[in-house]
DNA sequence: AGCACGCCGACT
DNA sequence: GTCGGCGTGCTC
C-alpha cells in the first residue's frame, strides 16, 4: 500500500530478511457471533521496523481493526492468534485502527475478556459488544483508487481510477468485491472531532456583489434646469452623499419624493455603483468571533451595541460576509475530581493478597481505609481500576476517591453510562495514553487500558445490577476477578456487607454503623383475624394494622409532628400485585406470561411486569360478573396512600420506575415523606430522616433463588448505612421476624455474620462458593418442544458422565410462560470452573430443537 | 444482530 | 398466478 497518507503501523516495505508468514488475527466485531479469524492486512509481516529477525510480527492484540464484513467494513477488536492457516480462505484485515503501542485495550484485558467469553460458551463478539460501550464508531476519512496497472472495469463504469478519490463516492459493496481481488488501494486517517462555527469571510474573500451597494450623490456643478426646490435638495445631498435610496434623500433633505425623484431626472444627482463598507457586525464578527451560530453572532453582536437580528446575520452570512469553517472541538467537560483527603498517606493497613475484602461501616469510612493503599499504588506510577454496580454508588466513589489522583501524580477518569459518547470516548483517550491511572466507572471500565494496572476495586461486589440485562448476561465481578488476574493485579472487594462467595478471602471489616431497629412481627398478632374494610381485608393478621402497622404509624405520626422526613421502602410499583374477585376468587393475568397483573390506580390499568402489556381495568370479572375487585398486595400508589390519610397535609413524594417526584425540597431539608421501591437507594439520603420503614420485608425472602435471603440482608445492611451520618430508626414489618438476615442486624453483629452462616450452610447444599454454577435455559413457543428438548440436553448431558449431582432439572422456568415462549431450565452445577466449561461443551456437541442459551453464574429467579 | 433463502396461506 | 409470514443458516 502507498499514498501520501499510510497508515500508522505500515512503512514502506524494506528488502525483507526470509519471514514465516505471521498467523491469521482473531476479530471481534460487536455482533453475537464468534470472533472470526482475518489475515493481516496486505504487507503487514515484512514490516516490522523494530525486529530484522525472521520472525513474524505478532497480532496487535487489543487494537481496533477494519475488517471486511458483509460486503461493507465494520470496527473489530483483534482478542487473539488465530488458529494456523485452514483450508479456508481468509479475508485479509483492512486497516489497523490503533497503533499498537498504544492499543484500545490492553493485551491481557482483551484475552481475559475473550477467555471468559469461551468458557461461558458465549459468542466473543457478543461479550465485547456488552462489555466495550467505546470505540466501535470509529471516524475516518477514507480514500481509494484502482491499483496502479489494474483495470477495474470489468466492475462497472462508475468504478476508482488512478487518482484518489473519497470512498463514499462509490457503493461499499463494489469496493469489496475489488478489494477481495486485490485490485484496490486504500487510505485511511483518523478524523478528529469538529464542530461548525461562523467566521467572518477576508475581505477579499466576500464576492463583490455583496459589497456593491447603489447610493445617489449629488452632480456638480448643479444643471441650470433644476427648480428652487430641486437645487435645495441636491444641496443638501452633496452634504449628507452617498444617500442609499431616493426616499432616504427625500427625507433627509425635507422635500417630497417627487422633487427628489425631479432633482434625479434632471441630472442633479446620479446614482452610482460603489464599494461599501463592511456592515459593523461583520466587523465585530472579525474582532470578537468565531461565533458558534448564527444567533450567538446575533446576540452577540447586538450585546456590544450593533444591533443585528437573526434574519439580518441570516442574509449577511447568505451573501458571504461569514464563511461556515470546521475547527477542532474543544475537549469536552469531564466531571472534576473532589477535593483531596487528609490521611491518603496514612498507613496501609489492607491486606497484602491477591484477592482480599473490606466491608462494612459506611460508604465514607471504607474509602478512608481504602485511599492510602490506592494512593501508594498510584504514587509509584502504577493504575487502579475502581468499578461500581450503579450510579448511586458511582457517585460515592467519585467522591471519596478521585481526589487521591492529583496528589499522586496523575488524573482520575470517570467511565459510565452517565456521561456521553464524546466525554466517554476522550476519556478513553486520557486513560490509553496514561495520562489517567486512576478510573473509577461503572462496568463501562472493565475493559478501559489502565496503564500498568496494579488495583481492581469491585465496589458492592454482591449487587445484582451487576448482572448484565443484555445478551452476554454476564456477572461483572467474575469478569473482573479474570481482568485483574491475567495483569497480575489485586482484586479488592469493597462494600457494605461481602457475597457470600467473597467470604473465603482474607479481608477487614469495620464496625457497623449505629443502628436503631424496631421489628413489627406480623406472624404473632392476637388471635382471630378479623375482617376489615376492603383495602384491609384478608391479609391484615389481626389488629396489627396494615399495610401500615399501629407501630410504623406511630413513629410516622411524630415525623409529622417533629417536622423530619421518612422513607417508606415498598416491594413493589403500583397500586397491587393483583386484583382478585372476591365472588369467585379469579385473577386477571398477563396474555403473554403466567403472571398476575399488577393494578396501577393512577393509570387505571392493569400491567404486566414481565412483558409491558397493559389494559384497562375490566369492569366486571370474567368468570362471574362480579363488579367489585379486591386489591392484595401492596405497591408504592397504595402505600403512599395510606400514608395520605395518617398524615394529612404532610408532603408525601414517590420514586419508582412509573413515578419521579422532584425531591429537591426534600433533599433540602424540608419535612415529608418518601414512598419508593429499591431505586430509593439510588438517591442521597434525605438529610433529616428520621424514620426509614420496609412496608414488607418477606416479599425479597419470597423468591425462588437461592441469593434471596442474601439480597435481603444486603438491602437492610444498605438501608442501615445510608445516611451518611444518622442512624434513623430502622423499622421492618414482616411475617419472618426470626430470619437470621434480620436478626444479625437486631444483634448488632458486624458485615461478617450473616454471610458466613450463609457460607455454612451453602457449602452443604453444594452451592456457590462451593460450586460453579450454570444455568441452561430452552425456550420453544410450545411447551412440551422446551420440555423436550431440555430433556434431551439432560440425557446427553449424563451420556458425557455428567452426576446426578451436576445435573438439576429441567424444570419449567418460575414464570412458566414468559412473552409468548416457555422457558425450561437446567441448572448444571460443577466443583470448578474447568468442569463446569467442560460440561458446558456438551452444548456444541450437536444442534438443539429448541433455543438453548447459557447463564453462568446466574442469578435472580426471572 | 441482520440478511438471505425457502416453504406454505390470503389476495391484486 | 403473486405477496408475505417467520424458521433456518451464515457471516472470516
Amino acid at each position: 500500500m502507498s499514498g501520501p497518507a499510510a497508515p500508522a503501523p505500515l512503512t514502506e516495505s524494506q528488502p525483507a530478511a526470509p519471514r514465516l508468514p505471521a498467523s491469521p488475527w482473531r476479530v471481534a466485531v460487536p455482533l453475537p457471533v464468534p470472533a472470526y479469524d482475518f489475515a493481516p492486512p496486505h504487507g503487514w509481516d515484512l514490516t516490522d521496523p523494530a525486529d530484522s529477525g525472521p520472525m513474524p510480527r505478532l497480532a496487535p492484540l487489543g487494537c481496533r481493526v477494519l475488517v471486511p464484513w458483509r460486503g461493507e467494513l465494520v470496527v473489530g477488536l483483534v482478542v487473539g492468534e488465530g488458529d494456523a492457516w485452514g483450508a479456508h480462505r481468509l479475508r485479509e484485515t483492512v486497516h489497523v485502527l490503533d497503533d499498537p503501542s498504544t492499543p484500545w485495550v490492553t493485551p491481557a484485558t482483551a484475552q481475559a475478556i475473550t477467555a471468559w467469553a469461551a468458557d461461558a460458551h458465549l459468542p466473543a463478539g457478543l461479550v465485547w459488544c456488552d462489555l466495550l460501550g467505546v470505540g466501535w464508531e470509529a471516524a475516518y476519512a477514507h480514500r481509494v483508487r484502482a491499483v496502479p496497472g489494474a483495470s477495474l472495469t470489468a466492475f462497472g463504469s462508475r468504478v476508482p481510477g488512478n487518482e484518489w478519490q473519497d470512498a463514499v463516492a462509490f457503493a461499499p459493496a463494489l469496493l469489496d468485491a475489488i478489494r477481495e481481488q486485490g485490485l484496490l488501494d486504500e487510505v485511511f486517517a483518523p478524523l478528529g472531532r469538529t464542530r461548525t462555527v461562523l467566521t467572518a469571510r477576508p475581505l477579499s474573500e466576500v464576492p463583490p456583489a455583496a459589497r456593491q451597494v447603489t447610493v445617489l450623490r449629488a452632480v456638480s456643478p448643479r444643471p441650470a434646469t433644476l427648480t428652487p426646490k430641486q437645487l435645495a435638495a441636491c444641496e443638501w445631498l452633496s452634504a449628507h452623499e452617498p444617500q442609499p435610496s431616493l426616499s432616504a434623500w427625500a427625507r433627509g433633505a425635507g422635500v417630497s419624493s417627487g422633487v427628489a425623484t425631479g432633482a434625479l431626472n434632471a441630472g442633479g444627482a446620479v446614482l452610482l455603483t460603489e464599494l461599501a463598507d463592511p456592515p459593523p457586525s461583520w466587523a465585530w464578527l472579525r474582532e470578537h468571533g468565531p461565533a458558534e451560530s448564527l444567533s450567538a453572532w446575533a446576540t452577540g453582536a447586538s450585546l456590544s451595541g450593533t444591533p443585528l437580528s437573526l434574519t439580518q446575520a441570516g442574509t449577511l452570512a447568505a451573501r458571504g460576509w461569514a464563511a461556515q469553517v470546521q475547527v477542532p472541538a474543544p475537549p469536552p467537560a469531564v466531571p472534576a475530581p473532589a477535593p483531596l483527603m487528609p490521611g491518603a498517606a496514612d498507613p496501609d493497613r489492607l491486606p497484602e493478597a491477591l484477592v482480599w475484602r473490606l466491608h462494612g461501616g459506611r460508604a465514607a469510612a471504607r474509602f478512608r481505609v481504602l485511599a492510602p493503599r490506592i494512593w501508594r499504588l498510584l504514587a509509584q506510577g502504577r493504575g487502579v481500576l475502581v468499578i461500581a454496580p450503579e450510579h448511586a454508588t458511582l457517585r460515592l466513589a467519585w467522591e471519596g476517591l478521585s481526589g487521591l489522583a492529583a496528589d499522586a501524580g496523575t488524573q482520575a477518569a470517570q467511565l459510565s453510562g452517565q456521561l456521553s459518547d464524546v466525554q466517554r470516548e476522550h476519556t478513553w483517550g486520557q486513560i490509553r495514553l496514561g495520562e489517567a491511572r486512576l478510573v473509577i466507572g461503572s462496568y463501562l471500565a472493565l475493559t478501559a487500558p489502565v496503564a500498568d494496572l496494579a488495583l481492581v476495586v469491585v465496589l458492592e461486589e454482591g449487587s445484582d445490577a451487576y448482572k448484565l440485562p443484555s445478551g452476554s448476561r454476564a456477572f461483572v465481578p467474575d469478569l473482573a476477578v479474570r481482568v485483574a488476574a491475567t495483569q497480575d493485579a489485586a482484586l479488592a472487594l469493597v462494600g457494605s456487607v461481602p457475597a457470600v462467595e467473597s467470604m473465603p478471602h482474607p479481608g477487614a471489616v469495620l464496625p457497623p454503623p449505629r443502628l436503631r431497629l424496631h421489628v413489627v412481627d406480623y406472624a404473632r398478632p392476637p388471635e382471630q383475624p378479623e375482617m376489615g374494610p376492603l383495602s384491609s381485608v384478608h391479609l391484615t393478621p389481626g389488629d396489627l394494622g396494615y399495610p401500615l402497622s399501629h407501630d410504623l404509624s406511630r413513629v410516622l405520626r411524630q415525623v409529622q409532628e417533629r417536622g423530619r422526613q421518612a422513607v417508606l421502602v415498598a416491594p413493589r410499583r403500583g397500586y397491587s400485585a393483583l386484583l382478585r374477585c372476591p365472588g369467585c376468587e379469579h385473577t386477571p393475568q398477563c396474555r403473554n406470561c403466567d403472571v398476575a397483573l399488577r393494578f396501577h390506580q393512577e393509570t387505571r390499568r392493569l400491567t404486566c411486569h414481565q412483558c409491558g402489556y397493559h389494559e384497562v381495568i375490566p369492569d366486571r370479572c370474567d368468570g362471574c360478573g362480579e363488579r367489585f375487585w379486591k386489591a392484595r398486595g401492596p405497591g408504592t400508589e397504595w402505600i403512599a396512600q395510606e400514608v395520605g390519610k395518617l398524615l394529612p397535609g404532610f408532603p408525601v413524594y414517590r420514586l419508582d420506575k412509573d413515578r419521579q417526584d422532584d425531591l429537591a425540597a426534600l433533599q433540602g431539608g424540608e419535612p415529608g415523606v418518601l414512598v419508593g421501591t429499591q431505586l430509593l437507594l439510588s438517591q442521597p439520603a434525605p438529610p433529616n430522616l428520621a424514620l426509614i420503614g420496609v412496608t414488607l420485608a418477606d416479599t425479597w425472602l419470597n423468591v425462588s433463588d437461592f441469593r434471596a435471603s442474601e439480597r435481603y440482608h444486603r438491602l437492610l445492611r444498605q438501608l442501615a448505612e445510608w445516611h451518611p451520618e444518622r442512624a434513623p430508626m430502622l423499622v421492618v414489618q414482616t411475617f419472618q421476624a426470626d430470619h437470621p438476615a434480620l436478626r444479625v442486624l437486631a444483634e448488632g453483629r458486624d458485615a461478617l455474620a450473616y454471610p458466613a452462616a450463609e457460607e455454612r450452610v451453602r457449602q452443604e447444599l453444594f452451592y456457590p462458593p462451593h460450586a460453579r454454577l450454570a444455568q441452561i435455559e430452552v425456550t420453544a413457543r410450545e411447551a412440551k418442544k422446551a420440555m423436550l428438548a431440555a430433556q434431551e440436553l439432560a440425557d446427553a448431558l449424563f451420556g458425557a458422565g455428567a452426576s446426578a449431582q451436576e445435573v438439576l432439572g429441567p424444570a419449567p422456568s418460575p414464570v412458566a410462560r414468559l412473552r409468548g415462549v416457555y422457558p425450561y431450565h437446567l441448572m448444571l452445577r460443577a466443583r470448578s470452573d474447568s468442569r463446569l466449561s467442560q460440561l458446558l461443551t456438551v452444548l456444541d456437541s450437536r444442534t438443539w430443537k429448541a433455543r438453548v442459551r447459557v447463564d453462568v453464574h446466574p442469578r435472580g429467579g426471572l
